[in-house]
DNA sequence: TACATAATGTAGCCTTGGCTACACTTGAGC
DNA sequence: GCTCAAGTGTAGCCAAGGCTACATTATGTA
């Protein structure tokens, strides 16, 4: 009694494109980590002259020893040079990725309060939505915030 | 040469504010899996009269045996329903989640076409931004959408 | 009814990203 | 120049969420 429903095909949502999008969320995802701490290490860098582990941790809201293994794997994609028990600096391929960040983070943040909600709970938001936040939508955003 | 620069502290973001944010985000992301599911779930119901293991993994674009481990977790976390070998039912916990997603998801989706932006972007966006959007962004997107 | 095929389930591997507990370096100050 | 606290590094645990390969069940059809 279940076979018999299994021919239409009229999804809400088309399933190709629903499993689309959610790979791409996934790729996302995965450049999310990266993308965080590229930027906080250039906030860091900037404000302090130097980026340590510890202040990324304390920034990240994690524990050094996170902090320590995501290093590694940054400078194994190339985007930081680390070395034992020195500063934390970024490589010009690192460079790059934080100021496209930080230029998308401010465009983000400004676009939600320009919609009225307020100054923390739109960096809040923003924290999480900027990562998933196309070049198109932040071209949409950016011409909404011209207006 | 280094502990020069250690004093200051005048940081262009409060690490406490980004770590809090941060924090929040990977809050979120614990529950984006469950949501997705939920939602999918609910649509491929609506639209077959039931939702088979193949067809969420078909919608979700993971392979089955992703499904099946994530629908263990989600029976355990008392969303959804499962029986060996049978089709797969929300609990009303489930239906009420899914309810929501969906709910939000349309007002996510309005808003960024409102904003010119194509529909299937605004539906790729919209997949990743989603789970990031608190009640009281979304309550502005609502408020753009009805002027 | 039997069987082939599709659907489902299981075993076990990988990576990421959390954590605690413990070990080792560095460097500021006595 | 020593010492000790802070910073940093390492070992090893856990859960989530991907995967392939293989085993098992259900079922439409010959």
């Amino acid at each position: 009694m279940k076979k018999a429903v299994r021919a239409p095909r009229k999804p809400v949502r088309p399933s190709a494109l629903q499993a689309e999008s959610l790979q791409q969320t996934r790729r996302e995802h995965a450049s999310e980590t990266a993308e965080d701490y590229v930027e906080a290490i250039a906030d860091l860098t900037a404000a302090h002259g130097e980026a340590r582990v510890v202040d990324l941790a304390r920034r990240l809201g994690v524990t050094h020893v996170t902090v320590n293994r995501t290093l590694a794997r940054l400078q194994r994609e190339g985007y930081v040079s680390v070395q034992p028990y020195r500063a934390i600096f970024l490589t010009d391929r690192g460079r790059t990725l934080a100021a496209e960040c930080q230029h998308r983070h401010g465009i983000v943040v400004a676009f939600l309060v320009s919609l009225g909600i307020p100054e923390k709970s739109a960096e809040i938001d923003a924290e999480g939505i900027e990562h998933h936040v196309s070049p198109a939508t932040l071209a949409a955003f950016a011409r909404h915030l011209a207006k």
